[in-house]
DNA sequence: ACCTGAACACCGTTCAAGT
DNA sequence: ACCTGAACACCGTTCAAGT
């Protein structure tokens, strides 16, 4: 289906190339924030300084610029659920982590649609990541389970619905993202188990 | 904010315009359903078998097509609200409701960030439309509420964004959406009362 | 190895000319 | 009143020439 493996985007080694890559990652990031996803590359490479013949030597696509500006984000992820794993509650671990991937999901907007493809898509430059982030996740899940403090029966994939569920509303409504908090609470009273139960 | 009124497309009088009118309306809604609400305005234009002027004439703006095209769906919803008003059970009501409010958001990718913003923002052709549909949806979830049966401290505001969420799920879940009744019935089993108690 | 920017392609949008 | 399609603008993408 997916012709040969995703492009990932590498920092060249050397000196100006490096500058440039950095310069237009930085651009993209402030871009993508205030124009989304979809914001014009032109003025990418303008913000960074670069002709548009640089921007695309370093990032073939969109998909490979989107995935470079994401990639630490996700990463924190991976790192947090580590740090999270032997926390004393399980389902406050949980919750705290995400709360977090709310957060990443909905950096700017169109970044969750292209989460979501990736979670599923090889053929998508951020795919092993999102895997990486999912298991992660997922083992949260599971400890909460094993603890009996969520229903036995919610998957992991179910629990990512949700999470991208909730980062898509958020993603559009900058106006008051506080209410994205008792959103996903509302959502959490309905899957944790009233009274504490072993699996 | 916004510049005036909105632009919202009426059938012409005259034959020929008529006919172009539904022409452009039908090809729309195809090309929304397999492309997204991006669809290329000038291949709706050919499919139609008119001239992309004449796609101009009928709908100045993408907005002013996309809420032509939905506008028959909205209003469905709302007469699908009256006519479940006066259910015996308000809370199977209320989902059998919602059941097909997410059905409707997910017609065809990106609808329901274009009804997200209509719903708030007054600038947008499917404003007026998307108020009588809020409005149709939050008196059910009264009615379910007085009945006891879904948590009193629910905003129709939040029911809202729970069912943008959902959708949005199942518009980019286009493999199986079967899923996405899974989804809205964990979110359903956290905002009902396990027993019923009058508020 | 890396950079530049002209050239090409595509598509949205407008408008003068026509019926 | 309505239709046509050429013309313009904008932006993504490629590539020959340069360092």
């Amino acid at each position: 289906m997916s012709a040969g493996a995703p492009y990932i985007a590498r920092r060249p080694k050397r000196a100006d190339g490096a500058r440039n890559y950095d310069a237009i990652l930085a651009a993209a990031r402030k871009a993508f924030e205030s124009d989304g996803a979809e914001a014009s590359l032109e003025e990418i490479a303008a913000q960074a300084g670069v002709a548009i013949g640089t921007l695309y030597r370093h990032f073939p696509n969109r998909a490979s610029l989107v995935e470079a500006a994401t990639r630490d984000g996700l990463g924190d992820l991976v790192e947090l659920a580590r740090r999270l794993s032997d926390a004393p509650d399980p389902l406050e671990a949980l919750i705290e982590w995400m709360r977090h991937a709310v957060r990443h999901f909905s950096t700017f907007r169109g970044l969750v649609g292209i989460l979501a493809q990736s979670m599923y898509d090889e053929g998508t430059p951020s795919h092993e990541m999102c895997n990486a982030m999912h298991e992660s996740g997922a083992a949260l899940l599971r400890a909460a389970q094993r603890a009996g403090r969520v229903r036995a029966d919610l998957t992991p994939e179910e629990m990512f619905d949700l999470l991208t569920g909730v980062a898509w509303v958020r993603e559009n409504a900058p106006a008051d993202r506080d209410r994205t908090d008792r959103l996903l609470r509302l959502i959490l009273e309905g899957l944790t188990t009233r009274t504490p139960h072993p699996a």
